[in-house]
RNA sequence: GGGCGCAUAGCUCAGUCGGAAGAGCAACUGGCUUUUAACCAGUAGGUCCCAGGUUCGAGCCCUGGUGCGCUCACCA
């Protein structure tokens, strides 16, 4: 027991026992889905069909407002919410067991449904069972639980004690199944690649590090599945996607948690503007689907997300909201000592372009806007232009300020890769991968077709399309520090 | 990691100038057969985040720490 539960609440649990019943029954009822009976208890106009037939209903119990020999109080299941009525008249033998019941408790209540004098759809019940008794009691009825941060560590009250919770992840859900369906309809393959990687690669970040006993080796969590699936390419999958966890030992803010989910996918025989197409097929049928409108409400705006998304040339962007050149390393250098943004010389030229570009360009990218043709230094695993060969065949996503989605052109060439991995091991850059993937490029040696790959960021997605500003409310359990209490509670009194 | 802010009853929050720890909800007792955050009367409930310090006296002032939020840096 801890100090959430509350004595009253446990002897209650001892009384009931006492009595002979079971606190924590084995087996539930079966029970109708609430919205289902609010759908078929009609209007008060008009009665629909379940109007005077016998219902169960089982959930949760909101609270009660006793009148002594009546008791109201609504039921709550993963679908709806409905109020049912307590007589004493009609519940004559189980009526000294109310005082039993307490807000917070688990129960199926069976009864015909009705309605009340005001018109309310009520189960006016014949028979009441408690499923498992809470001891701990719920959050207060009106606010529910408003501090964050209990709202992030308890999880398991939030989801049913504040409004709208439940509804995010259930959209979360559906944004995830209904990306599935889109691309099995499109021929791709759902895959499982390795979480434990030997190199992190496949991404620009610090990895984490862990440990396998047995191999006697350090083992990396994957930072981009990337890697694999184009293996996988080269195995003739042809189209291939994973819903991939990717870990990255980073700084946690509103937009960033260690682990996220990302959603990459690789087409044979196509190309980034394939990709652009697809991204923007899928990400406004999303919001078709999740809304009911192509237009979103996000951060007290409104965001259209019906194709095509506004497209702009990386160069070009950097180039009007600077004023200088990306080419002009002095110019460059001048505007990052005005903007107190240098990056470390031997981090490259590009390197710095990209921090402007950040600065300048990405953070005011409100609308959806595809951005194309990142400077090919940046861009190691992509396929350069063809007419410009200092860019790459590649855009992002920017939505809000946000970068959603990356994609590119994939490169195929295995000695023009090699080279663009020795020269990322070369770098000072701390997040560079520290050895070559030779297993990788051994693979494109056996060819890989022309591909493109792109990659989603399903976090961010989704707090555009169900209004959250924080990637911690699209997370159901986000990161967070381990309370000390914690820890010293079960160091000192395990018995408890 | 830096800056700013928050931490008081199970929950949501007040707490004035440094002078006896408060309210609503939840709980408990009693009343009430159609409520909609039901209502009425009563009872109980506190490590004021932690540790120091200043003071006759600290929830309040000072120092350090912990947790969380926002923000900057890093990143997607």
């Amino acid at each position: 027991m801890t100090e959430l539960s509350h004595p009253d609440r446990q002897a209650k649990v001892e009384a009931i026992r006492a009595a002979g019943r079971d606190p924590y029954p084995p087996r539930g009822v079966p029970a109708e889905a609430i919205e289902a009976l609010i759908e078929a208890g009609g209007t008060p106009e008009e009665p629909g069909p379940r109007i005077d037939t016998e219902v169960t209903v089982a959930g949760r119990l909101l609270g009660m407002r006793d009148f002594g020999k009546l008791i109201f109080a609504p039921v709550l299941d993963r679908t709806g919410r409905i109020q049912v009525g307590l007589r004493r008249d009609a519940l004559t033998d189980w009526w000294p067991q109310r005082k039993e019941l307490d807000g917070g408790d688990l129960v199926a209540v069976t009864g015909t449904l009705g309605r009340t004098q005001k018109g309310q759809l009520t189960v006016w019940a014949t028979e009441v069972k408690l499923l498992a008794k809470a001891v701990a009691p719920p959050p207060e009825k009106w606010h529910g639980l408003v501090d964050v941060e209990q709202r992030y560590r308890r999880r398991y009250v939030d989801l049913w004690a504040s409004e709208g919770v439940r509804e995010v992840f259930v959209k979360r859900s559906r944004m995830l199944s209904l990306s599935r369906r889109f691309l099995e309809e499109r021929g791709f393959l759902e895959v499982e690649t390795p979480t434990l990687h030997p190199i992190a690669g496949g991404a620009t970040a610090r990895p984490f590090v862990t440990h396998h006993n047995a191999l006697d080796v350090d083992l990396f969590l994957r930072i981009a599945p990337e890697l694999y699936l184009k293996r996988l390419i080269v195995g003739g999958l042809e189209r291939v996607f994973e819903v991939s966890r990717n870990f990255r030992n980073e700084g946690l803010s509103v937009r960033h948690n260690p682990e996220f989910t990302m959603l990459e996918l690789y087409q044979a025989q196509a190309d980034y503007r394939d990709m652009i197409e697809l991204t923007e097929a899928l990400v406004s049928m999303l919001a078709v689907e999740l809304t009911g409108a192509t237009e979103v409400p996000f951060r007290a705006k409104a965001y259209d997300l019906a194709a095509p998304f506004e497209r702009g040339r990386y160069d070009e962007l950097f180039e009007r909201a600077s004023g200088v050149s990306l080419f002009d390393e002095a110019a460059v250098r001048q505007k990052a000592r005005e903007l107190d943004a240098e990056v470390p010389a031997e981090l490259g030229h590009f390197k710095q372009v990209d921090r402007l570009f950040e600065i300048l360009v990405e953070d005011e990218l409100d609308r959806p806007t595809f951005v194309t043709h990142h400077p090919a230094a940046i861009s190691p695993l992509a396929k350069v232009d063809p007419d410009n060969p200092d860019f790459a065949e590649r855009f992002e996503l920017h939505i809000g300020g946000m970068e959603i989605c990356n994609g590119f052109t994939e490169l195929n060439d295995p000695v023009e890769q090699e080279e663009r991995f020795r020269a990322q091991v070369a770098s000072l850059d701390p997040e560079s991968p520290g050895e070559v993937d030779i297993d990788y490029i051994q693979a494109l040696e056996y060819g890989m077709p022309p591909t493109a790959g792109l990659g989603i960021g399903m976090d961010r997605l989704c707090m555009v399309l169900t209004n959250q500003d924080s990637i911690r409310d699209v997370l159901l359990f986000p990161t967070m520090r381990r309370r000390p209490a914690q820890v010293s509670e079960e160091a000192s009194s395990p018995d408890c």
